[in-house]
DNA sequence: ATGAAAGCGCTAACAC
DNA sequence: GTGTTAGCGCTTTCAT
């Protein structure tokens, strides 16, 4: 029997630098040259070089190669909840950009927890990656060292963190006013609002965009009927179940979600708890994820340009390590897509007998 | 004006084991040993080769490690697509078992495509990996490489690829007959089927089971609607609209799409072309991704453990490398979840008066 | 155009 | 316990 071994792996010995030089009798300095600057080396050196590479089958150890290049060609990307809708498509536009570019994705699931970021401080600090590509809202740290400290590029996409970083984001605040433009004009006087993360910046700026278009438009952000959520579905559905505990009398008549998975778990739960959308309660999302056009009513949403974000992104960093430059901030604008889920208000008589709101029909 | 230079980014020399051996006073060695083996090492020593750490912030390099070590502590995900709502669960798995084994993940999205595949074996042949785990259908090879070559231990999750190597999936054969039981016993006489990827081993065992099962329940194989796709939403939408194409007696009154996606892109678009589901139609997904509760109706589907899939995967690999032992497969049996996609089918005349059909209604 | 040689930063024998 | 030493496999001056 053969005895189980507590040591790693045992890759067999792969062909070396040396075994290629030998082979094709050069010195492993012109088969570096060869495969590296084909330029600098006569024509027939580099047929016998390429023969003995493909005759030992070399690929050339990264290992030795990150060593010696204090480089790694690699991209940390560093993500609040890889199971979010919303991020698999920003990871394509990453992905486009740096395979392109020859770098690696090494991706930082933090599944929403702090205490996973000090591992991935340490490999920035390690040299493992070039540069890091933040999704998550704050600068990680741990262990006493701070990821701004690592030396490497960091952007950050999606959020932006307060400080000096650059960012690549969409005008959250301005998302949020143009829900509230649609929803105003559509005759709503009533307002539910289901959060995201407290603190998280995408938050704070969707948050305040929508007091500040309710206030211009002369209503008491007071009166917001404020749910607390964290961009998850669960959350979505947590604050259905409160809309629903509501009398129908003081129930908004408008309910703005800002993600669409929470969107959407609350829209199904109100459903089937016999509220109807958009007649009883419109719901607007905040994303635009590909689900938002498949549920029943479709789901009225903030379109992030995804990928785009992702692309832009990852380019920003790849031009920071060619050039040495520091990243660009960029705003932009993500325009409302209105869908089935939000209509005007019902016509309703009011407990308090309210009867100057405008009688408008939906359809 | 700061001239913008072609270099890469030059990263400030950082502390090295050197640095710390100095100031603690002892050898490099020594301080290799109270940071990778502290009980080797005297504690008054390595008290002060601590504090030599922390006052240099010393993080030990990784490429220098890997090249010494000859691993990296990497394992290398190939998804084939990173936008399908399936895979997100299963690297949620992953990357549990992985980060707790100290591993880093890095993801190779080929986005359905193969010529992606190379670059991603030259990487397990250039030893910046220590082990594979594949989703895609099959074994990426490129420049005369194959990926079984590489000397890395391999597992796939989700599919297998046929040959040896091990694999964690769930049975899609028997998922396929577990909706025809469902479908079957319900009354269901006509069916359509949305496939898979032409060749892909998932579809392969879906259409398999399906075809089994209604084979055995006395049903002519030849005469299923079958559409083919990909996975996709879209995919689904296009099948709808050959659905729709349909004059309503000649329709399937039960459909069989074998992701959740593409039930979903179905059920959507023949929905909005007037048909009612379940009333007209039965539909049936699989894979049972989040969504699929979400929609209207919520969709009946095979419930495949997407996470514990993706955490077996990373143990098996963890295990293979730890112990030197091959990768065991693992078949798993995958629920149906019956939900409201789902009914007797219609009571209705047929053009061909076939009174026989017993007389079911739904509800 | 090519070779010799010096490391990149670390770990693991091997001495003491 | 601790230091010495020899590389891991590669790239890159510096010669020639």
């Amino acid at each position: 029997v053969k005895k189980a071994r507590s040591a790693v792996h045992a890759r067999p010995r792969a062909a070396t630098i040396h075994d290629v030089a030998k082979r094709a009798g050069v010195s492993t300095a012109t088969v570096s040259r060869a495969l590296a600057t084909p330029d600098l080396v006569s024509d027939s050196t580099r047929g016998r070089v390429l023969a003995a590479v493909k005759a030992t089958g070399y690929t050339p150890n990264v290992a030795a190669r990150n060593l010696r290049a204090r480089r790694s060609m690699m991209v940390l990307v560093m993500v609040p909840s890889i199971t979010n809708a919303f991020f698999a498509e920003v990871l394509r536009g990453i992905d486009d950009e740096l395979v392109a570019s020859g770098y690696g994705i090494m991706i930082a699931n933090l599944d929403n927890k702090a205490e996973r970021e000090p591992r991935y401080v340490e490999l920035a600090f390690a040299g493992q990656v070039d540069a890091v590509l933040l999704m998550s809202g704050r600068i990680p740290q741990g262990n006493g060292k701070v990821m701004t400290e690592a030396g490497v590029p960091i952007a950050t996409i999606c959020v932006s963190v307060g400080t000096g970083l650059a960012s690549i984001m969409v005008d959250d605040s301005a998302g949020s006013r143009h829900v509230v433009d649609h929803l105003v004009g559509l005759g709503h006087k009533s307002f539910g609002y289901v959060s995201g993360p407290q603190g998280n910046q995408n938050e704070v700026g969707r948050w305040q965009g929508f007091c500040d278009g309710l206030e211009a438009a002369g209503f008491d952000t007071g009166k917001i009927h404020y749910w607390p959520g964290d961009f998850s579905i669960p959350a979505g559905v947590e604050a259905a179940y409160a809309f629903l505990a509501l009398s129908p009398a003081a129930r908004p008549t408008a309910v703005y979600a800002v993600s669409d998975t929470m969107a959407i778990g609350f829209m199904k739960t109100v459903i089937e708890g016999g509220v109807r959308v958009p007649d009883d309660v419109s719901i607007v999302g905040f994303d635009g994820i590909e689900f938002a056009e498949f549920v029943t009513p479709t789901l009225t949403t903030i379109q992030q340009p995804r990928r785009q974000i992702g692309r832009m992104g990852a380019r920003t960093l790849i031009k920071a390590l060619n050039e040495q430059s520091k990243p660009q901030s960029i705003l932009l604008d993500a325009p409302l897509i209105v869908r089935d889920s939000t209509a005007p208000p019902p016509v309703r008589e009011n407990a308090r007998g309210r009867s100057r709101s405008p009688v408008r029909v939906a359809g």
